[in-house]
DNA sequence: ATCGCTCGGGTTTTT
DNA sequence: CCCGAGCGAT
C-alpha cells in the first residue's frame, strides 16, 4: 500500500513551519521535484528506489560500503522534501550515538535545520527518552538510574553471596549472562518461573536470584541495559494509550543494522508499526501504522552473543507480507582486490543469500601478509607500515589497526609509544568505567535518585570515612526493619545508636547529597558534580595518595567535570538525569574523532559501520580469530568468519594481515597458528612480506628487526623447542619503566637499542619528554624513537 | 576499620 | 601478567 503524499496537519506546530522555509525547497515548486532530482544524484537504480519506494515494509540489503548511509539520509530528506512527512514523525534507529549524529548531520546538510525535530537515536536512546516521559505510569520516576553491565553485576553479587548461591556455583558473571539473555527474549522472572523445573535446586536458586534481582532495580527506581528495551515493550504492550502516542506520532521508521537486532528490540519495532489502537479493544484503527525500512546486511551479523537474531533479517518477508526487498551490492569503498578476499572468505559460510560485492575503481594494491615471531614483533610491522603510508602521504586518522580481543593493545600500545606514534584506542577500559569515574558519577546518582541503593553504597565510604561493611549492613538492615530507604536511613543514623565518629561521618555525607541535592535546582551540572566531589574530600584524598596513580585519577576527575562543562555548553537545558543518561549509553565508537590525527585503534566489533583508507587486521591466528570460546559454539565459527570479513571491507584502499607465530597470554608464552579464515583468501591476492612458512623455516629472509636480535637465538630453530616451554624472547617488552629523561642525543650519534641494534641518529624533533629520534638503524632501517622511554644507549 | 600481603583465577566480542 | 578476594597485623 503506497501511502499518501499528507503531513499531518496537527503536528504542524509554529516551530515546525519556520523550519521549513529555513529549508533548501524552492518554494515555487511544490510537488518538490526538482529537490528529489538534486536527491537522486549519483545513486544508481537500486539506490534510487532505495530512496523513492513507498509502502509499509522495504528491506534494504546493502552489502558493506554500498552507500547505505547516503540512501537512508536521502530517503527521509525525500519523505521531507515531499512533505510526506513532518521531521517529528520520523523515528531513526542507528546503532551507535556517532552513527546518529552522522546522520542527522547528513540529513541536515541536505534539507536544513529541521532535521533537528527528528528522533534519530540508538535503540536505548530512544527507549531512555520514551521511559523518562512515561516512567510514572508504572512505578518508575523520571530520574531513575541507568545501571550499566558491571553495576548489574555488582548487585548481583552481593544477592548471591545474601542468598548463599555462590555455593551452587554461580558467579556474577554467569548469572548476569543468563538474565541479560532471558531478557533479551522478553522474558522476566514470573514468566521464567512459570516454566522452570522448580524441583531442580539450582533453577529454584536462579530463579530466587532473578527474583531478587528484579526486586532490587524496581526499589531503586533502576533500569539495567536490557531493561531499557524490554520495559519499553512491556510498556506499550501493558498500557495500549501509552504505545498510541508513539504510534500516532511516528510515521516513518527506519533501522539501521537490522541484522544485529535482538528479539526484543525487533518487538519494539513491531509495537511501534502497530496501527494505533483508539480503544483496549484494538478493533478499530485509524491509521494504517508507520511504514517500516529496515537497512542490513546478514554477513555483517556479529552480536549473535549478545541476543541479536539473524532470523530478524533473514524472515524479513515473512514478518512483513508484501515487503519490498532491494539490493544493493555495487561498493563504493575499497578496491576489487579487497572485495575479491571478503567474498571469497563469506562464500564459506553456508546458508545465506549468495551476494557478491563489486566495484568500478579497479584492483588496486595486493593485500600485504606478514607474519611476526611474537606480538611484539607483530605490533613492530604494524608500526613501521603505519609510518610508511605516512610518509608516502596518508594522514594517521585514515588509518586502523583491529583486533579480536582488547588483550591484544597492550603488545600494539607499547610499540606505537616506543615509536612515537599517535594512536587512540577506541573503546577498551572506558573512560566511564574507571573506579574514580564511577564514584564521581555515584555521587551525582544518589543526588539524582535517593532511591538508588547502589550508588549509595558504593560513595558510602568512599573516600574512606571509617564507615566498614559492618555500619554499612546495621545501615541497610535499619532501613529494612523499619520501611526506610537507605538514603532516609542515612538521615536516621543518630537513632542507630553507632559510635560519635561514624555517626557523624554518615550524617555530613547525607548533608552534602542535600545540598547536592538544592544546587541541581539551579541546572549547573558541572557545579553540583564539582561541590560534591570537592566536599566529599574525593579529590583531596586522591591528591594526598602515595600512589603515584592517584593523581592522574584525580586528573581524571577533573576532566570529567569538564565534560560536564561541557555538556552544559552543548545542551543549554541540560537537566542532571540528561547528563546521567549520556554518559550511560556512550559507546565505543562514540568518542571516534576523525579530525584527532591519530591513528586508530579497535576490536573488530567497534569497526562495524566505519571505514579507513588503510586496515590492518592483526592476530589472525586460530584461537584468536576464530576465538578458542567461540569454536564449540553453534554458529561461532561462522560468526567469526563474519567477523573477519566485517573487518576486511572496512578498508578502502590498502589492507594488511598480520599474525605472530607465539602470543604471550597471562604472562604465559603460546604458540599460534594461522587462522584457516587465511586460507579462504585466493594466494594470489596477498603479498607474503613474511609468511607463515618463512618464519617457520630457517634462513628464510629475515626483514626488518627481527635481524638484530637474529645472533642471540642463531641456530634454535623455533619448531624443534618444545611448545609449552616458557621463553624468553629477545624483543620481548620489558615492563620495567625506562626513563631515558636526561640522555641528550644529536644528529650524528651513534646509538644501540635492544631490539634494533646500532644506528645513527639523524635529527631529533620535539621538546622534553616528547622528543624523538629520527634513526636510521644499519639493519633495522628507519626508525622514530620516543627518546625517554626507547631502549637505547648512546654509543 | 584499614592496610598490605598472598593466592587464585581470568575477558571474546558490547549497548 | 594483572586484578580482586581473603586473611592477618596494626
Amino acid at each position: 500500500m503506497a501511502s499518501t503524499p499528507e503531513p499531518n496537519p496537527q503536528s504542524a506546530t509554529p516551530v515546525i513551519v519556520d523550519g521549513w522555509h529555513t529549508a533548501s525547497i524552492p518554494s515555487s515548486d511544490p510537488s518538490g521535484q526538482s529537490g528529489e532530482s538534486r536527491l537522486l544524484e549519483g545513486l544508481n537504480p537500486q539506490q534510487r528506489e532505495a530512496v523513492l519506494y513507498r509502502g509499509q515494509a522495504l528491506l534494504i540489503v546493502a552489502g558493506a560500503g554500498s552507500g547505505k548511509t547516503s540512501v537512508l539520509t536521502r530517503r527521509i530528506a525525500s519523505l521531507l522534501e515531499n512533505r510526506e512527512a513532518w521531521p517529528s514523525q520520523i523515528l531513526a534507529i542507528t546503532f551507535t550515538n556517532k552513527a546518529a549524529a552522522e546522520m542527522r548531520e547528513r540529513v541536515g546538510a541536505l534539507v536544513g535545520r529541521v532535521a533537528e525535530g527528528m528522533w534519530i537515536s540508538t535503540f536505548h536512546s530512544a527507549c531512555v527518552r520514551i521511559l523518562r516521559r512515561e516512567a510514572e505510569n508504572f512505578g518508575f520516576t523520571k530520574n531513575f538510574t541507568i545501571y550499566d553491565s558491571s553495576d548489574s553485576r555488582v548487585l548481583i553479587k552481593r544477592i548471591i553471596k545474601e542468598q548463599g548461591a555462590d555455593v551452587l556455583g554461580f558467579t556474577p558473571a554467569n548469572v548476569s549472562a543468563k538474565i541479560s539473555k532471558l531478557k533479551n527474549e522478553l522474558a522476566d522472572v514470573d514468566s521464567y518461573a512459570r516454566n522452570a523445573n522448580m524441583e531442580d535446586p539450582n533453577e529454584a536458586a536462579f530463579v530466587q536470584i532473578f527474583r531478587a534481582y528484579t526486586r532490587a532495580l524496581t526499589a531503586a527506581n533502576a533500569f539495567d541495559f536490557d531493561d531499557l528495551i524490554g520495559q519499553t515493550v512491556y510498556l506499550f504492550r501493558a498500557f495500549p494509550h501509552v504505545a498510541a502516542t508513539y504510534q500516532n506520532r511516528f510515521k516513518h521508521v527506519l533501522v539501521d543494522e537490522y541484522q544485529d537486532t535482538n528479539h526484543a528490540q525487533y518487538s519494539l519495532i513491531r509495537e511501534l508499526t502497530r496501527p494505533p489502537a483508539l480503544d483496549d479493544n484494538a478493533l478499530i484503527t485509524t491509521s494504517p501504522g508507520a511504514s517500516l525500512t529496515v537497512v542490513g546486511d546478514s554477513d555483517q551479523s556479529i552480536y549473535a552473543f549478545r541476543g541479536a537474531d539473524i532470523r530478524n533479517i533473514v524472515e524479513f518477508e515473512r514478518d512483513f507480507p508484501g515487503a519490498k526487498v532491494i539490493l544493493l551490492e555495487q561498493n563504493y569503498r575499497s578496491t576489487q582486490n579487497i572485495l575479491t578476499a571478503a567474498n571469497s572468505v563469506i562464500a564459506n559460510n553456508f546458508d545465506r543469500k549468495d551476494k557478491k560485492l563489486w566495484t568500478a575503481v579497479g584492483d588496486g594494491e595486493k593485500i600485504v601478509g606478514y607474519t611476526g615471531y611474537s606480538g611484539h614483533d607483530e605490533a613492530q610491522f604494524v608500526a613501521d607500515e603505519i609510518e610508511k603510508l605516512h610518509r608516502e602521504g596518508m594522514p594517521y586518522s585514515s588509518i586502523a589497526v583491529f583486533y579480536r580481543t582488547n588483550a591484544q593493545t597492550r603488545a600494539l600500545e607499547e610499540i606505537f609509544i616506543r615509536s612515537a606514534l599517535p594512536y587512540r584506542i577506541m573503546g577498551g577500559t572506558k573512560f566511564y568505567e574507571r573506579a574514580e569515574i564511577k564514584d564521581a558519577m555515584g555521587y551525582l546518582v544518589s543526588v539524582a535518585n535517593p532511591q538508588d541503593t547502589l550508588a549509595l553504597r558504593r560513595i558510602l565510604n568512599t573516600p574512606k570515612r571509617g564507615i566498614g561493611p559492618a555500619t554499612e549492613t546495621q545501615l541497610f538492615r535499619f532501613a529494612e526493619d523499619n520501611n526506610l530507604t537507605f538514603r532516609e536511613a542515612m538521615r536516621e543514623a543518630a537513632a542507630l545508636g553507632l559510635g560519635p565518629k561514624v555517626t557523624n561521618a554518615i550524617l555530613s555525607l547525607s548533608a552534602l547529597l542535600d545540598e547536592g541535592a538544592a544546587l541541581v535546582a539551579e541546572g549547573k551540572v558541572a557545579d553540583v558534580l564539582s561541590t560534591l566531589v570537592t566536599k566529599s574530600g574525593l579529590i583531596e584524598s586522591l591528591r594526598r595518595s602515595h600512589d603515584p596513580q592517584d593523581e592522574a585519577r584525580a586528573e581524571n576527575i577533573e576532566e570529567l567535570i569538564a565534560v560536564a562543562r561541557e555538556f552544559e555548553r552543548n545542551n543549554p537545558d541540560g537537566e542532571l538525569v540528561d547528563f546521567l543518561t549520556e554518559v550511560s549509553l556512550v559507546a565505543a565508537a562514540d568518542d571516534l574523532d576523525d579530525s584527532s590525527g591519530t591513528v586508530s585503534l579497535m576490536t573488530l566489533h567497534t569497526a562495524k559501520g566505519l571505514e579507513y583508507d588503510a586496515v590492518f587486521l592483526t592476530g589472525i591466528e586460530e584461537d584468536l580469530l576464530p576465538h578458542r570460546m567461540s569454536a564449540s559454539e553453534p554458529g561461532g565459527p561462522a560468526e567469526e568468519r563474519r567477523l573477519f570479513y566485517v573487518g576486511i571491507t572496512r578498508a578502502k584502499k590498502r589492507l594488511f594481515l598480520s599474525l605472530a607465530m607465539t602470543r604471550a597470554q597471562y604472562g604465559e608464552t603460546a604458540v599460534a597458528m594461522p587462522s584457516r579464515y587465511l586460507q579462504e583468501i585466493p594466494g594470489e591476492l596477498i603479498e607474503w612480506r613474511q609468511s607463515p612458512g618463512m618464519a617457520n623455516s630457517r634462513g628464510g629472509t629475515q626483514p626488518r628487526a627481527l635481524n638484530a636480535n637474529r645472533t642471540k637465538w642463531n641456530g634454535t630453530d623455533l619448531a624443534t623447542k618444545p611448545l609449552t616451554e616458557k621463553r624468553d624472547w629477545p624483543n620481548r617488552i620489558t615492563n620495567q619503566v625506562r626513563d631515558n629523561g636526561s640522555l641528550e642525543l644529536a644528529a650524528g650519534d651513534r646509538i644501540r637499542h635492544s631490539d634494533f641494534g646500532e644506528g645513527r641518529v639523524q635529527t631529533v624533533t620535539g621538546e622534553g619528554a616528547k622528543r624523538i629520534a629520527h634513526v636510521q638503524f644499519e639493519s633495522a632501517g628507519f626508525k622514530k624513537l620516543l627518546i625517554k622511554i626507547a631502549p637505547i644507549e648512546k654509543l
